[in-house]
Formats: structure tokens, C-alpha cells, sequence
RNA sequence: GGCGACAUACCCAAGUGGUAAGGGAGAGCUCUGCAAAAGCUUUAUUCAGCGGUUCGAAUCCGCUUGUCGCCUCCA
């Protein structure tokens, strides 16, 4: 199978091609655990999971690593803002270590429950701040750092030319908007390398180093990480396309100063979920964690929906677009899943090799949609109409349906928990008897009578066809 | 102020130069005493608007309008 990616360090399309062949080294930003992530920030993770699905459908074997941000970064460049850390444990009255560890076991659990392939790593920041030294030490040592007193070490940016050029930036154009915090650092766009803690004020979380006890800059983890799990160049990396900006061009800064290599081969950015707008068409907006307001997966669980209707949700668009969330876009997509599994369901446990010509006509079909930039909705389109297809045996219907579902990650050749059919009261119960008689006797109106008589205690009474009668909760 | 993205049917959404996938919802039909379920059929001469390039444009170019994002931690 061709896979191609969108590189955002090159704005094109190009067909992906690994360092090493057969292996491919993925590196994937992961959540800083202040607090739950939310469906927003998992709409990416589930990308990332296709990716990964993808790759290794093209055959390669995957080393995937997912950091554990669980060092308090503060809210600027500069040393205004709270440290996030520091502030979820504030919040919560608990140490900033018992914060990281609940809602990093939070995360893992959505991760579970969206059916997300484990990872080969979870390297958390503070398990690498000797490594984090190291590197910062590395740019002393080549000259692209500077230290101010009291404050921390910095990266100059205006030593390393290429900076502006991952994210196009337009440095003048940040300089005459002014909104750049500049305290003490001599470009706008330079950014710390290490925080000495303030003196006299005492952090949860704090190392010594070279410079003084402190903590690490918040970029420089995941280079730190990136490179010492997956060697000096990525072939992947990932992350919102919030990153490209700020955070994935200061890692391409530190990374490949230190080393004089290319720090990540393709660079990979899932787009945003999007508050739907109201009636009016407006209000739409970006879910933001540090907003305070927003929706988990959690939140949706309760309200019926499952974790896997979110995962079939975010299949419909790709990645790269803006995809709004609305609670009736979630319902569209929950009937779509239901309505697919109608069919899928009776093919579990049949499957059988799918070679006739017309299965793999499919397969491929369907794995060039995939190879096309991950285009999944398309693979969707392509997966409705294959089990359309009346040309297909059984066996290989359920045999495509299990292929199809490597990459979807749907659960669909697993059957779901049988829906607990509601309790009927037990003075409805002998209606059904009665209702039976009524119609074996075809007196219509009595049965339809009974009929009113559920629905009015909300159940619908559905006929089989063997006579009996079934029924749900309306 | 600077940079950028997007605009496709009632809703969601593919398609990026060759004549509009797919899903949801709705409608009709079949089946059924009636329902439900299931099956079948059906729903854009048209892609925000206006110009241009082309034999040919939703796709390329220009302008206009609208929505959103980034420029500050953020998936």
C-alpha cells in the first residue's frame, strides 16, 4: 500500500518513505495532566491512531511514543502566568505529583476506551530531566543560549536563521504587533531553555541544575524525549496544528542546533474540533483546555453516547479540516455506527479469505483511501458500498469487514455487550399473554389497546415474527 | 495590525481540471391486521457571490462577502 502524508515543513503532500526501512519512528505530543483532556485534544490522539493503523498496514513496524507532560509549564514565555501544575493542584488541594498521576490514569483510560493501540512509550518529563540537562547544556556549549539573572537560560533564536521558516513566521510582523511578553529576552521569539525558580518561593516541582534549582522550558522535554527513544532524526512527528507555531518550530530550533541533523523527516497536524456555532451561525469556536469550559469523554458517556460513536465521529472528517461538534453531529454519528453494525454484526465469526478479484478489488480500493493522506471518510464511503456490493460471498464480506476495521478501529468484528433489554413492570407483564390471545383471535382493537397501554408507560412493543412480542424503553 | 484556513443538498462530509462519493435525516414502495424491524427506490443540471483562464472549472487565477484559527499556555 502507497501511503502519502501531508508535511507541513514542506505544505504539499508527499508520499512517505521511512529513515530506515521496515521501521518508522513516531513521535506524537501527548497531554500535559493538569487536568482531563478534552474531546478536542482526543480527536487528535484518534488521528494519530490512524496513522498509526496506516503505517502499519503499509508494513512497517511502528516505534510510537507519546510524552507525559507532568512538569508545570507557566502561561508565557516571559515569567508572568501561573504554572499549570501548580495551579490543577491548587485547585484541587493536592500535591502537583498526585495531580500528574490522576489524571494521567484519566487519560489512559480514554485512550482504552477509544480503542487506541497502546503506544511502545509514555516517557513522562520528569523521568528526563537529566536528559533535558544534557541537551540544554550541549546549546550552551555551541553558543546559542544566554543566561539572565534570576530568571533562567534562553535559546536565541536569531542565532539559528532558518527559524522563522517552519512555521513562516514574520518576525517583523511580530515585532510590530507588540503583543510579544519580551521581559528580559533579546528576541521576541526566543524561549527558555530552563526557569530558575524565584528565589524565596518555593516550587512542588524542582531540580538543581548547572543554572541553579529549577525546571525545565516546556519545549525542550519533548526533543529531549523524541531523541533519545527514537534517535537524533524522527520520521514522524505529530501533533494540533497549534503546535506548528510556537512549540514544534522551537523544537526544530533546539533539536537540530544540537545535533546539525534534520530533527523530524515529516511533520504531521491534525486539525481542530470546533465548538459548533449557534442557530444565528455564530459563536463557533476552538475547545481550549486552559479555558476552562469544556467536554470530555466522560461527559459524553454519561449523556448515552459511547466511545466509540466519538471515534466513528471524528472518522467522518479529515483530519487536516476543522471539524465541528455538536451534540447533533454526535447523534448522526452514533446512527450511522448502529446503522453499520446492523450489518456488520451477522458477518462476525465468518470470515473467510477475501481473494476473488472483486475482494481485492475493494481492499485496494479501500487502502488507497486510506494511502491518500488518511482519507477516511472516504474509506467510509468505500466500506458502505462494498457491503452494498451483491456480488460479494459472505465469508468475504466478513473477511473485508475485519481488514477494513485493522485500519477504522471500530470494534466491528467484536460483538458489543447485548443493550439490556428495559424491565417491564409487573403488572404490564401479563398484558403480553393477553395480547397474544387478542391477536391470535384478530381482535385488533384490543391489541392495539395494549399497545397504547406500553407506550404510555414508555415501551414500545415491537412483533416478532414467530408471534411472541418484543420490546424496548422509548 | 500581521499571517493563514475554510465556504459543496435539510444536516455531516469526500471530491482539487473531465462533467457532484458516502453517511444521517426525510419521502415513496414492498412486507405487515396496524405498527416496529428489514429490504428496495428516491432527494444538488449544481459546489458563498462576481469576473477571468480553458475545448472543459466545485477544482486554477483575481476581487467581494461570510465564518474561523494563529500571532500568549493550548491537540
Amino acid at each position: 500500500m502507497q501511503l502519502s502524508l501531508y508535511n507541513t515543513a514542506a505544505r504539499a503532500k508527499q508520499p512517505f518513505e521511512s529513515l530506515n526501512p521496515g521501521v518508522v519512528g513516531l513521535y506524537c505530543c501527548g497531554p500535559t495532566v493538569y487536568h482531563f483532556a478534552h474531546i478536542g485534544n482526543l480527536r487528535t490522539y484518534v488521528f494519530e491512531d490512524l496513522l498509526r493503523r496506516a503505517l502499519e498496514a503499509a508494513g512497517y513496524s511502528v516505534k510510537h511514543v507519546v510524552n507525559i507532560t507532568d512538569v508545570g509549564h507557566l502561561t508565557s514565555d516571559a515569567d508572568t502566568g501561573e504554572d499549570k501544575m501548580e495551579k490543577g493542584a491548587r485547585r484541587e488541594g493536592r500535591s502537583v505529583w498526585d495531580i500528574a498521576e490522576y489524571y494521567a490514569q484519566a487519560f489512559f483510560k480514554d485512550w482504552k476506551a477509544l480503542n487506541l493501540l497502546e503506544p511502545t512509550a509514555w516517557p513522562k518529563a520528569t523521568d528526563h530531566i537529566p536528559e533535558q540537562i544534557a541537551l540544554i547544556q550541549d546549546l550552551e556549549k555551541k553558543g546559542y543560549t544566554y543566561f539572565v539573572e534570576n530568571d533562567g537560560v534562553y535559546f536565541d533564536t536569531s542565532k539559528f536563521p532558518r527559524y522563522p521558516d517552519f512555521a513562516k513566521l514574520d518576525i517583523e510582523g511580530l515585532q510590530a504587533g507588540s503583543r510579544v511578553a519580551m521581559a528580559d529576552k533579546r528576541n521576541p521569539t526566543d524561549f527558555a531553555l530552563w526557569k530558575v525558580s524565584p528565589s524565596g518561593a518555593q516550587r512542588q516541582m524542582e531540580w538543581d541544575s548547572p543554572w541553579g534549582r529549577g525546571f525545565p522550558g516546556w519545549h525542550v522535554e519533548c526533543s529531549a524525549m523524541a531523541m533519545k527513544l527514537l534517535g537524533e532524526t524522527l520520521d514522524i512527528h505529530c501533533g494540533g496544528t497549534d503546535h506548528i507555531r510556537v512549540h514544534h518550530t522551537n523544537e526544530i530550533a533546539q533539536s537540530e542546533c544540537s545535533t546539525g541533523k534534520p530533527f523530524a523527516r515529516y511533520w504531521v497536524h491534525g486539525g481542530w474540533l470546533l465548538e459548533a456555532p449557534d442557530d444565528s451561525g455564530k459563536g463557533a469556536g476552538k475547545m481550549s483546555k486552559s479555558a476552562g469550559e469544556f467536554v470530555t469523554l466522560d461527559v459524553l458517556i454519561r449523556q448515552g453516547y459511547s466511545a466509540m460513536d466519538y471515534r466513528y465521529f471524528c472518522l467522518t472528517a479529515h483530519y487536516r479540516n476543522y471539524l465541528n461538534f455538536s451534540y447533533q453531529g454526535l447523534d448522526t454519528a452514533r446512527d450511522s455506527l448502529r446503522n453499520l453494525r446492523k450489518r456488520t454484526d451477522p458477518l462476525i465469526g465468518k470470515a473467510a479469505p477475501a481473494n476473488s478479484g472483486r475482494a481485492r478489488e475493494w481492499k485496494s480500493r479501500f487502502l488507497e483511501a486510506v494511502g491518500d493522506d488518511l482519507n477516511f471518510p472516504q474509506a467510509l464511503g468505500i466500506l458502505n458500498l462494498m457491503l452494498k456490493d451483491p456480488d460479494l460471498l459472505e465469508g468475504e464480506r466478513a473477511g473485508l469487514v475485519a481488514a477494513f476495521d485493522k485500519l477504522l478501529g471500530l470494534g466491528l468484528t467484536v460483538a458489543e455487550a447485548p443493550v439490556p433489554q428495559a424491565d417491564l413492570p409487573e403488572d404490564l407483564k401479563p398484558l403480553l399473554a393477553e395480547r397474544a390471545a387478542a391477536r391470535a383471535a384478530k381482535d385488533w382493537a384490543r391489541s392495539d389497546a395494549i399497545r397504547d397501554q406500553f407506550k404510555a408507560a414508555g415501551f414500545v412493543i415491537k412483533d416478532n415474527k414467530d408471534g411472541t412480542a418484543g420490546w424496548s424503553a422509548i
